[in-house]
Formats: C-alpha cells, structure tokens, sequence
DNA sequence: CACCCTGCCTACCGGGCGCTCGGTAGGGTA
DNA sequence: TACCCTACCGAGCGCCCGGTAGGCAGGGTG
C-alpha cells in the first residue's frame, strides 16, 4: 500500500494498487455497497480482469482483514520488550500506524460482519492474538505496581482498546492534532487515569 | 422497543416489535445483509406486509438511527446541570442506555454509511448535536479548574467519545462486570486521567 | 519455430434483491 | 346496508449483483 521501493513514480501494476484502492472504496461506500465493477472501473481494468488478480470478493476483504492486523502487530512487536514506556509506545505506534493505514482500518474493522462463518473466526482469532498482547502488557504493568490493581486487566485493556480503535472513525489529517500529539495526549490521559492513587 | 404499558405478556403487536426486531436483525447480520425477506418472517408476516408498516428499507434504518440518538440525549439530558460530577454522570448514564440498546446502538453505528447523502447528513447532525453537548460539559470542567487544561476540549472529549462509542462492540453482559460497575470504572480511570495534575 | 504464461478483454448467466400490484378479511361508524 | 380503514397476502417484475466462459496479444524460454 506504499511506493514500490525501485520505481520513482511509475503507473503502478495493477496489482500493487489492488489492496489500497479496495480499501479506499470499502472505507467510502461500505464493502456491500461496493460492487466488483466499481472496484475494476477505479483500477482501470474491466470486472473480468478483476478475477484474474483475486479469487472471489470475499477472499479480498479477509485479505484486507489480516494484512490490517499484520501491520499493527509488527507495530507493537517491534518495542523493545523491556521499555518501561512500553504502553506509551504502544499508544503511539498503534494510533500512526492505524491513521497512516485509516481506510484498511476504517474498511476492515466495519466490514467484519459481512464475512462468512469461518473467515469471520480466522480473524477474529488475529484481533484477539492481538488483544492479548496487549493485555499481557497491562498485566505486568500492574504486577509491577505502575498500574492501579483495582481495575481488572480486562477493563482496563478494554479501556485502551476503545481509544485505539474508535479513533479512526473520527480522525481527520487536516484537523487539529497530528496523530503522534493525538496518541501522547491519549497516552497522558489514559496512563495518569490508570496509575495507583 | 420495551413492553407497551397496558398488557402483560400479550403477543405483541406487529408494529411494536418493527424496531425492536429489526435492530437484532441489524446488529447480528448487517444492514445489508439483511433482506426484507427475513425481516418479515421474523415478524411472522409476508414481505408485502412489511411495506405496510415502512415505507422503504432505508426509511426504517434512518428511523433507528434517530431513535438510538433520542434516547441517549434523553439519558444525558435528564442530569441535573448543575451537578459537579455531571461527566461521571454522564458515563453511567451513556453506557447503561447503550448497553440495555445494544442491539439498536450497534446496528446503527455501524450501518449509517448505507444510508444515502441525505438521510447519512441528517443522521450525522443529531449525532454532532450530542458530542456538542458532551464538549460543552468538558469545556465548563475545565474552566472551572475540575479538568487538565494542557489538552483541548476537543481531545478530552473524543478520548471520552471513543470510551462510550467502542464499548458496545465487546461488551456481553454475561461477562466480567455489569454496565454500572464499567462505566464507573472507566468514568474513574477517565476522570483521574484528566485531571489535572 | 512452438509452447505457455500473464494480463487483459467481450459477452453472458443465474439468482436474489427491494419493491409493487391487486386483492381479501374483518372491525368501526353512520 | 353501505362505506372505509387497517392489517394482511400471493404473485411477480425489473434490476443489478458476483462470478464465469472463452478468447486474444505479447513476452519469455526450450
């Protein structure tokens, strides 16, 4: 979804653009609402061309699905693991990376409901792989008594995955904070609230 | 969408249980993943029937969206203005009402990018009109000294959005804590976060 | 040369969708 | 009796969807 790394500014194949520009459709008009004909028309191509880069409509949103929870993960799992300021971190790592990428996060977050069964459970178990790091975190943030007891790890977790996660339905680049002054003041405020009294 | 006043266990009239059933329907299938097909049957009338009650089906999505909004704002509205823990207040109140509509507040939060230019800009205007509301009891804390003043109103009160808004995604009530003991919790964890230092 | 692969095309299909048409049964009212 | 209104139904229409069949041009490889 970025720049190719040999080419300056080339047309750009086909199928590079694939993932980004079904993102930017289904994060516009909802993945339902969006037709295989628009989503061939944006790319130049015509609808049958479309089948020969991806196998069904489907297989591209779990496609999408997975590569948004790939992206955040590398996220995390690059802060070194003994940083005290590791939920700091996580904060802003999390909000850039989810601003940087927001259609595939905007498209995918609200388009999981129209998966089938069990492509539903495949990435359902990726969030919650996800979610579990997290809270891993926050687990041993509070045994070291730099976070208060007397919320569960759950909530608390819960706490933090809603500031991570609704943002992006809100965020505007043009508005007033950059997504890094936005992530450390979410930071501030989440750990300031989350630290013993 | 709860018991009408007057009978007990009646059967329920069909206009009655319109909203109700088609917000479950909403939340566990999509909006458009929903037909009209099975909105009827769940009712236990024909399709033909259904237009008899609605006038399109994107009428009665507009209908639910301005319903879940109303109930909110009738929730928050409802708090002494004068009390100095309004924003707590607010939490509990917010977060109770949208978990008692879970169903109604899922479905439309989620669904409001199927409604056309008009119905979605509608939709959009009540919803600004409530996180006015919420902005202007943190602008009012943080003038009288109550909240930190070192991150914008706007900040504070999209971090407070973002708590509210996320919450009905993952919440099951057969988990860990009631909607009271969350709310109080994150208003904790929110207000101690915000407070200044 | 013959071969196959990639990337693209025109043309089409079956099916499910939202919605409508033209009615019927039954209670209320004058 | 004559009328109207509410709630319901069977049948079906036209549209547009996701997906497919089959073919063509061009470049690489033996």
């Amino acid at each position: 979804m970025s720049a190719s790394p040999e080419s300056a500014a080339a047309p750009a194949k086909t199928a590079d653009r694939l993932l980004d520009v079904a993102a930017d459709l289904f994060r516009r008009k909802g993945y339902a609402q969006t037709t295989t004909r628009e989503l061939a028309e944006e790319l130049g191509i015509k609808k049958a061309t479309l089948y020969h880069h991806i196998s069904n409509k489907e297989d591209l949103l779990e496609a999408l699905c997975h590569e948004a929870l790939r992206r955040l993960t590398a996220e995390v799992e690059s802060i070194e693991a003994a940083d005290p300021d590791r939920l700091r971190a996580i904060f802003v790592r999390h909000l850039t990376s989810a601003v940087r990428d927001q259609n595939l996060h905007a498209a995918t977050l609200s388009a999981i409901d129209s998966l089938g069964p069990e492509r539903r459970e495949r990435v359902a178990t990726s969030r919650k792989a996800y979610e579990r790091m997290l809270r891993e975190v926050v687990r041993a943030d509070q045994k070291a008594g730099r976070l208060r007891g007397d919320v569960s790890a759950e909530n608390l977790t819960h706490a933090m995955i809603n500031l991570l996660n609704w943002t992006i339905y809100w965020y505007r680049p043009d508005g007033g904070s950059s997504a890094e002054e936005l992530a450390e003041q979410f930071a501030d405020v989440f750990l300031q609230g989350a630290t013993p009294r």
